[in-house]
DNA sequence: CTCCTGAGTAGGTTTTTCCAACTTAGCATC
DNA sequence: GATGCTAAGTTGGAAAAACCTACTCAGGAG
């Protein structure tokens, strides 16, 4: 991590929050419905110490909440969910999903598909311009806003 | 880094390229013009022996290819440029920058924005059907390939 | 034949991550 | 009312990665 992370490029902001080691891979994790420690920790095989510290750098950042939640015949514990925000992330991660499974793929196929739900249509992540109509990759250019 | 990074799921092994520290804002600066090694090091200020390793690990999985040029009056050197798959980045940089500028926001803006190449109409990163139509975010499933 | 420049390599320190064991809090059981 | 169980962590020490500075190496220029 740069620790003077460059707050002047919005790329090295979101990595200040998703850049450090399973930061992605736990928010893929939270994507697919876990929101308990436990579940985190055994899923992903991560230690506990960099899951506590990445868990609540996500919450600091918005992208979850620490929820306290009471289950029957139980002390109330804390579960993790994602906001909005961190909702909106799918877009990033289905990106490197479908960057994976063109580029460096199994044999056997993609594991997962990302589809309209309740459908089987398919869908990819892609530039859309101010009308919803995917533009290709040519013409796309990233300008200084200026 | 996960050592054993599960191999099964496209989103690990894109992070296998592209997770560790410095790989995408190294790619960053390729998708925006950066070829020498000098440049990125100058542009980044990241230390010259964690950029020959990142260079390298993006040349081996063909993100980049690193080509023998030669300007008059100089010795042979390499320039690291990138390879399509690379340029299909594009899209994962895109969406981490749109991230960044809507939930990690600056004051003044964003200091660099998508456009239609030769216009200024604005482009974002969303998730697309088969007919090229945007598709809300909650119209999105992401299921096992079965 | 000495200097300069791009592209790295090398050595030592600091920071992160990893691993395994330990802690804590409350319910449940004996 | 002591003991055990479980989720959610904390702690301490070893290993790996990143950082920083200085140095090398190759070829053209002066």
């Amino acid at each position: 991590m740069p620790k003077t992370l460059d707050p002047v490029c919005s790329i090295a902001r979101s990595l200040g929050v998703l850049g450090e080691r399973w930061a992605f891979l736990i928010l893929r994790e939270a994507l697919l419905g876990a929101t308990r420690f436990a579940e985190f920790r055994d899923r992903l095989s991560v230690a506990p110490d960099v899951l506590t510290d990445r868990l609540a750098t996500l919450v600091e950042y918005g992208v979850l909440t620490r929820e306290p939640y009471q289950e029957p015949g139980a002390r109330t514990r804390y579960a993790y969910l994602l906001t909005p925000a961190g909702e909106e992330l799918r877009v990033a991660l289905g990106a490197l999903m479908q960057w994976g499974d063109r580029h460096l793929p199994r044999p056997e196929g993609p594991s997962m598909v990302a589809r309209v739900r309740g459908t089987d249509r398919p869908v990819h992540v892609a530039f859309v311009d101010d009308r919803g109509r995917e533009v290709p990759l040519a013409g796309v250019a990233t300008v200084p806003a200026a």
